[in-house]
DNA sequence: CGCGTTTGACCTGCGC
DNA sequence: GCGCAGGTCAAACGCG
């Protein structure tokens, strides 16, 4: 119906094959020749575009407590919290009211940088309870463009989460809304039909498209898929001004625990992973999919029943990467959880710690989502030894080998 | 068979 | 109160 409802669709292809189109990306338009995305190898501003040298979206997937640095010559990650203090105050409903994650070479400009994982990442981000997640390209040639509330674009290397307040979406009373602002990645395949779903860990089903007066681009509607009876929404669409952006609004929290092994999973899966052995002649939707609820790709044993170590500990990845997420109810006093923003830059995250109600509160469990992947991911690269290098993290490996494979 | 997507219709909120 | 636009519902359909 709506032709553009491909876009985001391809973008989450993009994310899914864990192909990029390079730098030239998304201001090329969806090309033929898009749709025979060229080797990870014949793409050289890939390895910038998308941390992943192993072609898997959730390579890029860095933990927002942490900076993380590909290091692409080594594949290694430098991993290290940094937390700039002046944002503390801007958020203080979150835990962390601002991450800063600093990731050289690896964010561009979005127009032109599509990177996949990052619009995943970010996305993630978006739903976390991170008040800010800023993302630093310091290498960055380009920087990202970000799109504000109003559709402002900035030149920043910045990811801004913007409020949702300003960014006209009607709002119901009390629903609080996150509103975040990734790069959309590049459209891989241009034929699509579905919509960018960019990961948050949770499973999510499409209910509704619509066009949206003003914008060529339709807002796909999704809701968790992850446990009935969830009242977490989000929406997709591409940012009138800048395609390139994709804004995701989060509304109402999951009233459930991380989706968990197969019964998160309904739904997510159908295509994702199993059929991610031919990313680029199978339905990447299915990938988006699998990206749109990262936590499919954990949980879903069925599809990767060895490669579950992830998925044994039911604790989705963390695909974040970049992106500066605003809570926007902190003003209103919605979500205002009055967390210890003093959270410096000697923050550790704490690896074991699960408590006991792991998923009785939201911002409770993404933390702790986060906490298990680092645990499972850094521990052995020394935890919380920031200053250490550590190879691609084994919570990773899993990623990889489906993408990774293929990819590389 | 189960689940996700698509899509037209209907509902609701907001501005005039 | 009316109209518009956004948001949601639900049937039909496709895919694995």
């Amino acid at each position: 119906m709506d032709n553009f409802q491909g876009d985001l669709t391809d973008v989450v292809r993009g994310i899914g094959s864990g192909h990029v189109s390079s730098s030239t990306g998304p201001s090329e338009g969806p090309s033929p020749s898009s749709l025979s995305p060229p080797p990870i190898s014949d793409v050289p501003s890939v390895a910038s575009c998308q941390i992943n040298p192993f072609g898997d979206p959730f390579v890029s997937m860095t933990d927002p407590l942490f900076n993380l640095t590909a290091n692409k010559s080594n594949n290694s990650f430098e991993v290290f919290p940094e937390v700039s203090e002046d944002d503390h105050i801007k958020s203080k409903c979150s835990v962390f009211p601002r991450i800063q994650i600093s990731q050289s070479n690896i964010i561009q400009d979005a127009s032109k940088c599509s990177s996949p994982a990052m619009a995943v990442s970010s996305a993630v981000a978006a739903a976390s309870p991170w008040g800010m997640i800023n993302v630093v390209g310091t290498n960055s040639p380009r920087n990202c463009s970000m799109v504000d509330n109003n559709n402002n674009t900035s030149s920043s290397s910045q990811i801004q989460i913007s409020s949702p307040r300003n960014l006209g979406i009607k709002k119901r009373k009390g629903q609080g809304k996150k509103v975040v602002c990734i790069p959309a990645p590049a459209a891989i395949n241009s034929r699509s039909s579905g919509e960018v779903v960019p990961s948050d860990l949770w499973a999510w089903r499409k209910y509704g498209q619509k066009p949206i007066k003003g914008s060529p681009y339709p807002r796909g509607y999704y809701r968790c898929s992850s446990s009935k009876g969830c009242p977490a929404r989000k929406q997709v669409e591409r940012s009138r001004t800048d395609p390139n952006m994709l804004v995701i609004t989060y509304t109402s929290e999951h009233n459930h625990p991380w989706p968990t092994q197969r019964n998160a999973l309904a739904g997510s899966t159908r295509s994702s992973i199993s059929s991610s052995s031919n990313p680029s002649s199978k339905s990447l939707t299915s990938i988006a999919t699998a990206i749109t609820s990262s936590s499919s790709r954990v949980s879903q044993n069925k599809d990767e029943p060895n490669k579950s170590h992830l998925a044994s500990s039911s604790t989705p990845p963390s695909p974040y990467v970049a992106a500066t997420v605003k809570e926007e109810d902190v003003e209103k006093g919605e979500n205002k959880m009055e967390f210890d923003n003093d959270v410096d830059d000697t923050y550790r995250p704490e690896f074991q710690h699960q408590p006991e109600g792991f998923f009785a509160d939201l911002d409770e469990l993404e933390e702790d989502s986060l906490t298990m992947l680092l645990s499972q991911g850094f521990s052995s690269g020394g935890g919380g030894n920031l200053e250490n290098k550590t190879t691609i993290p084994d919570v990773f490996s899993d990623f990889f080998d489906d993408d990774s494979s293929r990819s590389l």
